[in-house]
DNA sequence: ATTAACATTGACACCGGTGTCATCGTGTGG
DNA sequence: CCACACGATGACACCGGTGTCAATGTTAAT
């Protein structure tokens, strides 16, 4: 079985390799008759262009790298189909990056990788997107990319972010509508910029209802399940232990809810627990849990549409798209008692 | 900033184009003066080759697919991570392509993936795994892949398999050894023939230790959250209702916990629930499941190992690799009572 | 009828590597 | 001292596409 080529084509439908490039384009100025005679051929024989020709021949290889560092399965997984959605849609295929964002030589490897395999473009997720190092370095490489969830703002570079602050506020807000006051607050991976906002839009809540914003309910997670254990302990622990908590994750919230469960402490009757980010687990466990949805598949479908007119070279009307987040209030929250 | 090609270290290095790709590639009959010199000229202008080109003219695209349809996003995680490690240390990217094992023109869609993007090999994980329609596809078009899981034999594909009959086993006579006869079981997606075989080591079990298998015991779940309360709602309605109940994955596990806990029924005190695959959920939810852990990252690295041994025509020892499960043993589950 | 403008097509070089084969210099055995 | 094998190197075609530009044919305008 022969390879089927540009060449077998041309030579099948008697015209040139070049006429027939024209119609893998869709190039104007080619005749109806021998573009229906090209097609033709084309699904006698199944041709499909080699990427890779095509890319040798035009500098580009069709190929777009997802880097990430996130400990967090569903949500790489929820990028990966997003972004792959519309990969797929236009002809390109998706590379995964994972990396370590602690790692000394971390530019180096990146720029291994970017001339190996000529990437088209680069996706950068949280943590990435707010290293400046790494931001530099793409651009003076000038390789396309575009930021997912940075809070770093950057005048060239597009970006596409979710309100991590305003839903922060929200969640807030919720837990005082249900009239609790003493709120305790497990604060995300400092690496993590979006854990700042988090923390911003819960002060400003407390402040703007005329809550005395208390220390001693502040505890630092690291978005792992057992920081979230370990905070809740000291939380409960203290002589006026907080109504409700809010963990900034719902790994983090799990684990809440597992040591108020070895200490009796029931769930969301003597305690409101709510969390961040709509992980699998918060359905999943009993109770489930209130948390905040980020339309995380729909940001990564965005950047990756933003990213390829991009590299396309096709003007942006907007460098920076901003998505807004949805309450989901399950049962591990409930008014407060008494 | 003019790209560096092999041109440019060719002419830097006073050399031709072929002795340059003679060194890159490590071929033999160079001598140790030209191969510095063009090594000094390799990193000081930070050469790299272009794997496009290098591709075209050897026929090689230094990609793997990577195939799926697992709702299970940690499953697809440590298989991604299991395979990247392969990957990279052997100078290939991994292209990941998740597709619907139910659509139709499933062969279709793929034949188009790849032949577009010429991959060097695929890795295939269940269900597709035991897609003879795929397989023989592939063997037409002598695609080199390797099937992860696969429970049907092929003579001539390579497989990493794990022995799901065999850990279902153990863990059914761990349940026995506690002192369980009435023990429920829910059945995983059909789809899966891994599901067959979970099915089986659980009715081996109790045959060899003279335990009356009970049909009303059995539930057909589907992998998921819900069926896995469904089929405990069924289970523990039951008029004689089971001391254990041995769901084969642990999102079903987690939903038998929720609705024992529900019903308040303790576990494990007056239920003992144990799972499969060892989730991260399992873990994290409270109490803890006991679950079978796989090896599913030193699956996914081996396969990879041996497809790239395919790849480059090396002959494999082994056209079957066979893993070992390993029991964990965590709060789900405990003695008997009375 | 003549010419300019435009649509259609193909020849050919090029992208950045590798494969084949020829060439040249050197060491070895007879 | 010569024939020969072998190590080191380069010239050149080739992989499968695209870009450039020139050569046609066709149509419209003068």
């Amino acid at each position: 079985m022969q390879k089927v080529t540009i060449n077998v084509v041309a030579e099948q439908a008697g015209v040139s390799k070049k006429t027939v490039s024209r119609v893998i384009n869709e190039e104007p100025n080619v005749s109806e008759a021998t573009k229906k005679k090209v097609l033709a051929v084309f699904d006698r024989l199944g041709y499909r262009p080699s990427a890779q020709a095509r890319g040798l021949a035009t500098n580009q290889s069709f190929l777009i790298g997802l880097m990430y560092d996130n400990p967090n399965k569903s949500y790489v997984s929820e990028i990966q189909t997003g972004a792959l959605s519309i990969c797929t849609q236009k002809g390109y295929h998706l590379i995964i990056h994972p990396a370590d964002h602690l790692t000394e030589d971390l530019i180096d490897s990146l720029e291994n990788f970017l001339t190996s395999s000529r990437l088209d473009g680069l996706v950068l997720t949280p943590p990435f997107s707010d290293r400046v190092d790494l931001i530099e370095m793409l651009e003076r490489r000038q390789v396309p990319f575009v930021r997912i969830g940075p809070t770093l703002k950057h005048p060239t570079s597009p970006s596409v972010i979710s309100n991590d602050l305003e839903a922060s506020y929200d969640m807030t807000r919720y837990l005082i509508s249900l009239g609790h006051t003493k709120i305790g607050f497990i604060k995300g991976h400092p690496d993590h910029n979006a854990s700042k906002q988090r923390l911003s839009g819960y002060l400003q809540a407390l402040k703007e209802n005329g809550i005395n914003f208390d220390p001693q309910y502040l505890q630092q997670g690291y978005f792992t399940f057992s920081s979230g254990e370990d905070c809740a302990r000291k939380l409960l622990a203290l002589p006026c232990r907080p109504t409700a908590i809010f963990a900034t994750n719902d790994y983090m919230a799990a684990g809440v809810l597992k040591v108020a469960s070895q200490q009796k402490i029931s769930v969301p009757h003597d305690l409101s627990v709510v969390g961040f980010d709509n992980a699998p687990i918060s359905s999943y466990i009993w109770p489930s849990i209130t948390t905040v949805k980020q339309p995380i598949q729909t940001m990564a479908s965005s950047a990756l549409t933003i990213l390829i007119d991009t590299i396309r070279k096709r003007p942006l009307e907007n460098n920076e798209l901003q998505f807004k987040d949805e309450l989901i209030i399950r049962d591990s929250s409930a008014p407060l008692r008494g």
